[in-house]
DNA sequence: CTCTAAAACATACATTTGTCTGTTATCATA
DNA sequence: TATGATAACAGACAAATGTATGTTTTAGAG
């Protein structure tokens, strides 16, 4: 058969455009076109143009290597891993970055972070010593979240409950006691959304760079 | 100060660049120029290869958003979850996977999947139900790794012990016993490696898709 | 002050890449 | 056979992007 039949090819070109997105190289027209050994651009563009019509991708016009996936495939992202909270969302330093591990990201939450948590208070919610907590910031806590706050500059893990305007920290442990601060000294860095642990010596990604 | 000191602006790049790179997004040397309001290319130019010089940043010549960051930062890769164990390593049906989540493979570990966790067998260990497990099937087994194991076709996620001969399924919850199964009813199907709870509905990727 | 290194600028050119217009090929079907 | 839909091709042009050459500005050392 000369010609794939309808749609055959235009999958195939999906799958690869994925692909590549997936694992942040976006492809040009040209390289789809090599890799599916066209020898016309507009046979690559055109099956683009049409994935693009079709809503299986998104396409910012005039830039190069422009397509996208739509917002409901999220693509993985690294996530930064710090040995301790950062002071703002944008200011972690790259010496206390420990590493990266792949996150799934909805397009508008772009602040999460990684932090490996210290001790065993939350040991009952299954979060244990060396766990990795994914974190996001500039979101809503609600009551029995589990966040990550800043009491007096320390940071730690706790169970989030409001009780007659008195916020509580709840670890989930009962050899720990109930933590009551004050506002002024409290400051909720943000909401655990994935716990993470790693049973074997893993090399993070980007471990040991000086960048 | 008209001109910021030496490293200051070329660290703000580096930043930069490696946010877009995470991002999927790889920025042209315009964009940063752009981004920095650089009234020359040059300027920003001259400071990506000097990021490139430094070890920093890796670049592909020629090709358009052609920087990336060195090899020790690696793509992801998407591992399929399943929602009970899969009769070989690579007979999963397509009809049985749950969806995809980001994971980092060794390029020599192919055979990596995501299993959902039913019960409280585990508990002790952290491990809770409806966790997602992350299974590394052909790797060898020691005493007290978490394997996955099929006993009578039945999956079950324990701590692996050998005693004289007799290999032993232990729980990590006082309530279950230990499990002593012979030998003919009983498959090791790999070894857990990572555990992960998602404690917000997270649409796994891939969910749903058609492509 | 002179000298040097780094930062930043200005301009031009080459290559890559996106896009357009038109044509041919294959298949299904009336 | 004629007709339409999709696939694939051919060639050209325009815009985006990478790259090169040379100059000016600033801060710091001697």
């Amino acid at each position: 058969m000369a010609y794939t039949k309808p749609g055959v090819t235009r999958n195939r070109i999906y799958q690869f455009v994925r692909e590549r997105l997936l694992d942040g190289e976006p492809p040009t027209v040209r390289e789809v076109q090599a890799a599916f050994r066209m020898r016309a651009v507009q046979s690559a563009k055109s099956h683009l143009d049409a994935l693009v019509k079709e809503g299986r991708l998104i396409k910012i016009p005039g830039k190069s290597r422009g397509y996208r996936l739509p917002a409901t495939v999220q693509p993985n992202r690294l996530a930064p891993i710090v040995g301790r909270v950062p002071a703002g969302p944008f200011n972690i330093a790259v010496e206390e970055i420990e590493g990266y591990i792949p996150v799934q990201f909805n397009a508008d939450e772009q602040t999460v972070f990684g932090l490996r948590v210290s001790g065993d208070s939350m040991i009952d919610a299954g979060i244990l010593h060396g766990d990795i907590v994914l974190v996001r910031t500039e979101t809503e806590i609600h009551q029995g979240d589990i966040v990550v706050a800043m009491i007096d500059g320390d940071a730690t893990v706790k169970e989030f409950r409001r009780v007659d305007d008195q916020v509580q920290l709840r670890p989930r442990n009962d050899n720990y006691p109930v933590l009551s601060p004050d506002s002024e000294d409290l400051t909720i860095v943000g909401k655990v959304v994935e716990i993470r642990r790693y049973l074997e010596g893993v090399s993070l990604v980007g471990e040991g760079l000086n960048g």
